[in-house]
DNA sequence: GCAAGGTC
């Protein structure tokens, strides 16, 4: 028997070809692609490892040129699959061509069986007869995958078709409402307006926030602080009642505070409180704990996958925050021992059992992050070893024990006012000592027993109640996460993809005039796809097809229907739409007259390679060129091609 | 040249 395991990736099929050989697979290179052979119960075996989709959808020659195609006909059109990744496909037709079996080893999702379909249809051209088989494991765990292989079953068609038909659908609706905006606000080539069904809610999400930010009345209030002292240690205290909102309020409270010089402790009150170590990291937590760091969120994801590929950490495409039982947490500790976090890892192993913390998502993808390997700080690029850090250090915290917090709060009484005061002392710093922070420590100062304090200061603190905050990059692929726009491998993407297209700027994430401009005229005229519920409807959909009780024509159809109605309305308010984006990408564009000619205007313009610059509006005829002021767009690298070392 | 989804 001749079997042919296709998996999803390369790291996939090293893993299943070691633990099914027991260690004992050879690794060959044949037409371009690494491969694994080995022997297992008499029979030959290899594994294959793919590169994710290889087939894409793309419309039929004749519909890809924007002018002359009828956006109607567009719409009713049937994509093409084309081949996007011929040496992967030649190769896997080439291993199949003595084949009596294929077991699609894909990863356990919806896409994972599209691409598994999709490969079984490239092995069955080479072998016709061969049979087919499906392995879904959870994780590449020795355990699990002995126990997938002792009862692998069937390819689910079914889920196959809704993956299909949600190419089909994000496809038709993108390409009609791209070309629609594109061309009637005349922007070609690089400066097309882009829609989707993730990135278009996502925009939305960003111009509902900045409305808000807009149309906040801000509510004013005060507090009444008093600062005091014990043995020349300061500290604050509240009015009982702070804040308040109206200022009189404040003031009386002062004034029933009278002229004391003096505060008297009316109560100590101390309590333990126990702080819980944090959960696994996935893709979602790992990018918003990067913001934080200062990292955008494909940064974060470029730096983490060159760390992947070197063995550092493991997959970090997961929506898991659980540890699979099977994964051998203590080994994992006992990796990170030629580490330069050898002494926190052996703080770990030191315990007396090592219970990991859970999260909320158990998923059938992959374990949470967690590194895989030893690096040390020296043979890494500062970033690389910012990122590898805060992940070793999270996986170490979640393994540690509670942090425990000694929190007092006092009592004082002013004259007739009430005043309180909270301090927090660690106790026992637990999980803190390997993910410290900055603000865990807040003591009061020693207040013995209680008695007589000295009031250094007494005021009306004012201020007002803030806007919403702007997202970060890490709260936005937050936000996308919780609302279902995107996966955990496409939203860092989303989020860039606005960014490339001028429709947001800023470190915190602020919708440009421009992005506002498209974003409004589709919430007004096309807002199916500016809902966030449109893709959680077609999800339903889906769903509907891969348990057969809808068709993928019938979803298509209905998607259809959508969209004709969409493109009916935005064509009855076209002229409207297109003057309102072009004349505010006009005022957005022009940065003044021009210093050099004096005649041209200086305009915001995108280079060849996608970075921006201003440019005379006179050129060729004036070369004048200079950069973005600063704060404008956050011009950032790509960083596909990071390497590690430092 | 359009999307979103995989992975490199």
């Amino acid at each position: 028997m001749h079997r042919l395991l296709v998996a999803e990736k390369f790291s996939a099929a090293l893993r299943l070809a070691t633990v099914l050989s027991e260690g004992k697979a050879k690794r060959l290179r044949a037409d371009g692609v690494s491969q694994f052979t080995f022997s297992r119960a008499g029979d030959d075996w290899r594994a294959f490892p793919l590169r994710g989709h290889f087939l894409n959808l793309d419309y039929p020659t004749e519909l890809n040129d924007w002018d002359s195609t009828d956006l109607d006909a567009l719409i009713d059109a049937e994509p093409v699959p084309t081949i996007t990744d011929p040496e992967t496909v030649e190769a896997l037709r080439k291993a199949s061509e003595t084949v009596d079996e294929v077991i699609v080893a894909t990863d356990f999702d919806r896409e994972g069986e599209l691409i598994g379909s999709e490969a079984v249809r490239v092995v069955h051209e080479a072998s016709p007869s061969a049979g087919v088989r499906r392995a879904r494991f959870s994780a590449l765990t020795r355990p699990e995958l002995l126990a997938t292989f002792e009862n692998l079953g069937e390819l689910d068609e079914k889920l196959a078709s809704s993956a299909a038909t949600r190419e089909v659908v994000d496809l038709a609706w993108g390409a009609v409402l791209t070309r629609f905006l594109s061309i009637a606000c005349d922007r070609r080539g690089r400066d097309i307006l882009s829609v989707g069904r993730v990135q278009t809610p996502t925009l939305a999400l960003l111009e509902e926030r900045e409305r808000e930010i807009e149309e906040y009345v801000p509510t004013p209030w005060w507090r009444v602080v008093a600062t005091f002292a014990r043995d020349g240690h300061e500290f604050r205290a509240e009015h009982a009642q702070s804040p308040f909102w109206h200022r009189d309020e404040a003031e009386a409270a002062r004034g029933l505070s009278g002229l004391a010089t003096e505060g008297w402790i009316a109560s100590i009150d101390s309590d333990m409180q126990e702080e819980r170590p944090p959960v696994p990291l996935n893709t979602t937590l790992f990018v918003a704990l990067a913001s934080r760091d200062g990292f955008t969120a494909a940064r974060a994801m470029a730096i983490a996958e060159a760390l992947y590929r070197d063995g550092l950490i493991s997959y970090p495409r997961t929506d898991n925050t659980v540890y699979p039982r099977t994964m051998g947490l203590r080994r994992a500790v006992e990796e990170l021992l030629e580490s330069d976090l050898a002494e926190e890892a052996k703080r770990v192993l030191a315990l007396p059992e090592i219970r990991p913390t859970r999260g909320r998502t158990a998923s059938t993808d992959h374990p949470p992050i967690y590194p895989t390997g030893a690096a040390r700080r020296a043979k890494l690029k500062p970033d690389a070893w910012r990122v590898y850090e805060g992940i070793a250090r999270r996986f170490l915290a979640t393994l540690s024990p509670p942090a425990a917090h000694e929190v007092t709060t006092v009592q004082i009484d002013l004259d007739d006012a009430r005043f309180i005061a909270t301090g927090r002392r660690v106790v026992d710093p637990g999980w803190r000592q390997v993910l410290p922070s900055e603000t865990m420590e807040a003591p009061l100062p020693d207040l013995g027993r209680g008695g007589d304090l000295e009031v250094r200061s007494l005021r009306v603190e004012e201020g007002a109640t803030p806007p919403p905050p702007r997202f970060s990059q890490g709260s936005l692929v937050q936000e996308m996460e919780r609302l279902g726009l995107g996966t955990k491998s496409t939203r860092h993407e989303i989020v860039q993809k606005l960014y490339d297209r001028g429709y947001v700027g800023g470190r915190r994430v602020r919708p440009t005039e421009s992005g506002r401009a498209v974003v409004e005229a589709l919430i007004v005229h096309a807002p199916t796809i500016t809902r966030h519920e449109t893709t959680a409807e077609l999800e339903s959909r889906l769903d509907a097809i891969a348990q057969g009780t809808a068709t993928p024509s019938e979803v298509i159809a209905e998607s259809r229907a959508l969209l004709r109605e969409a493109l009916r309305e935005l064509r009855v308010h076209g002229e409207a739409i297109a003057r309102w984006i072009r004349e505010t990408f006009v005022w957005e564009q022009d940065h003044g007259p021009c210093e050099k000619c004096g005649e041209g205007r200086m305009m915001l313009r995108k280079s060849r390679r996608g970075s921006r610059f201003l440019g005379c509006s006179n050129y060729p005829a004036c070369k004048n060129s200079r950069a973005v002021p600063r704060g404008m767009f956050m011009v950032q690298a790509k960083a596909s091609e990071a390497s590690l070392a430092g």
